[in-house]
DNA sequence: GTTGATATTGACAGTCATTGTCATTAGATC
DNA sequence: GATCTAATGACAATGACTGTCAATATCAAC
């Protein structure tokens, strides 16, 4: 299954499960939910919500990073900002808040997408 | 309709509705959606999509800002970082992505909630 | 005050991502 | 092959959100 994770996009649930029926492969939705969550779940992939409120799942490096995702394509360029990373630690510590994590992503439009549209 | 954003915390679109008709207001879910859909277009209040995909609103300043939220009480504190929004103009230029725009909140747990829990 | 055009409202049904259920299936062990 | 157990997949259910549409409010013209 982390070997269907080929896409190197993030693609949401229903997308690789289409992409999996399409493929041949007889796999039910429940599984395909399932085994996203218990990857996401192991670190082994990463997870994002996007605008409307639907998470998308993508094979991803290790480390620490966050992501510039195009809109039109699913297109994703990691991204890393240690600047960032200090600066929510320090804006946390100053208010007294602990077991803080962050969501960083940004949203856009690539070239390829908005040369074409 | 704007005024009832007194609450002063993150609020789902069901939470307001509930809170309305408890209060003895005869309005229907559909209005409070348009409504805080409205608003929210006319950057009259902020909106964060939670982790689980939930849309919650809240009357903010006018400035752009993001927001420290505790995941216990809901308690918010805005704040800025001008150095972030430099670094994610830089970051979507070097990609060539235009049409760029970054979510970013911080979760975590206030002084009262972590004492109390 | 009444009429009529127009915009807003709210009850309700529909949509869609996600989760729960549960019988079936696959794989291991005897 | 029999049996036990865990994973699977078809399908129903949930819940947030959106669309529909008749009823109501608003307001100008008469």
């Amino acid at each position: 299954m982390a070997a269907l994770d080929e896409v190197d996009e993030f693609r949401s649930s229903q997308e690789l499960h289409d992409y999996l029926r399409h493929k041949g492969e007889n796999v039910g939705l429940s599984t395909v939910y399932r085994t996203l969550t218990a990857l996401a779940a192991a670190d082994e992939v990463d997870v994002i919500v996007r605008e409307d409120g639907e998470s998308i799942y993508r094979r991803c490096s290790g480390t620490h990073h966050h992501h510039l995702v195009c809109r039109s394509c699913g297109r994703t360029v990691e991204v890393e900002g240690p600047a960032v990373e200090r600066w929510a630690d320090a804006v946390a510590r100053e208010n007294g808040f602990t077991e803080v994590n962050h969501t960083l992503e940004l949203f856009g439009v690539c070239t390829a997408c908005s040369s074409a549209g």
